[in-house]
DNA sequence: ACAGCCATGTAACTTGTTACATGATTTT
DNA sequence: AAAATCATGTAACAAGTTACATGGCTGT
């Protein structure tokens, strides 16, 4: 989704072709968004299919093998309206690390407590490795890239304390015999007849 | 990437069938997870494909109308694997927010205050809905819930924070003019032979 | 009879992603 | 001449998602 629509501000800058908004989007959006190639190619013809691009007459081209892309009207409605519209965080409800602790509690192949110590490993390690490169990268056009650290960071951090708090829930609830975390399934009782069923 | 585990988690606790575990992951995960009753098939099949899973044999079911599937060795060993290795949260790097906020620098269709208003304004609506949802949900059963709100609020104030941050660092620079956030093309020059071509 | 839940599946589509084929031009 | 870069594209696959078709069973 986001791909498109970086195409899409770079073209509305200026009209371009694959091989360079592939440039273009890296130095603009840096290196955890560099792309392959070939998928600025193929997200150009879904541009094009939707109407958003379109390919310059070959009379305007001055080189005959590149195929340069300027955007439309319909394009430049598409981006304002993507812009104007702010992202939706909802997808925080989703999050894989709380999946994974949920379902731990249920599977008994791990214990939540595995879980939560690897994870914070893997979380201080990846934030050892972002403060480094934040006090490294102190040059002067490095501002952006500095910014995208900082919210890593940031969003490392509350990972971090939100998994102190997931591990002292359970040593509380493992004092208090419960059922938290544990699934209840719902819908038709079973209705089972006697034959042969695992566990 | 994570139904497929959630499936497995669940098969590997009881083996079980389609529909059933549709309801099991909703209650073992929450709303936010709810999906489409055709991706739990779809999902079926391919672990079935890569040996995850297995249908059990005709002659042990007890209902002919249910397909029930049982995790197998290669199934248990990659869900261990799964709970054993931590989520990687290098994509934090590729967030949607910073990348429409440095777009909007480049193109001419917003301006970056414009983008951070309109997002600090949806952060603060779902603050809101997530802090009241956390106060009414204070039940017995509810603490995975809990927790999930909880690691989605953290975020979503870490997520204002930044935006602050962004605000003030783009206020700075207005003072100074300089070319941040600008895209800095590379590679061959255009070697423009003087023939027309936009902007 | 009809609504609604139980149950399985397929078709079609979107986005992301990599691997590969192909050839021109430029630099060393 | 060889290597690197410039440049365009296709094929194939993974994962998510919805809409639809199909039927059985259950309660009112």
């Amino acid at each position: 989704m986001t791909v498109k629509h970086a195409l899409l501000a770079l073209l509305d800058k200026d009209e371009s072709y694959g091989y360079q908004l592939h440039g273009l989007m890296e130095s603009a959006l840096g290196d955890p968004w560099s792309i392959n190639i070939g998928q600025v190619y193929s997200t150009l013809s879904r541009l094009e299919r939707d109407g958003f691009v379109e390919k310059l007459p070959e009379a305007e081209l001055a080189h005959d093998d590149r195929t340069v892309y300027s955007i439309t009207r319909r394009g430049k409605s598409e981006l304002r309206r993507w812009f104007r519209e702010p992202l939706s965080r909802d997808d925080r409800l989703r999050d894989d690390v709380y999946a994974k602790l949920a379902l731990s509690r249920i599977s008994r192949s791990v214990s939540p407590g595995e879980v939560i110590q690897a994870q914070r490993r893997q979380l201080l390690k990846e934030l050892h490795q972002l403060t480094q490169l934040r006090s490294s990268a102190d040059g002067p056009n490095e501002l952006p890239y500095i910014l995208l650290l900082e919210s890593a960071i940031m969003h490392l951090e509350a990972d971090l304390k939100w998994l102190d708090l997931c591990e002292q829930k359970l040593e509380e609830l493992d004092a208090t015999p419960s059922p938290y975390f544990e699934s209840r399934p719902r819908g038709r009782p079973p209705k089972d007849d006697g034959s042969a069923s695992g566990a």
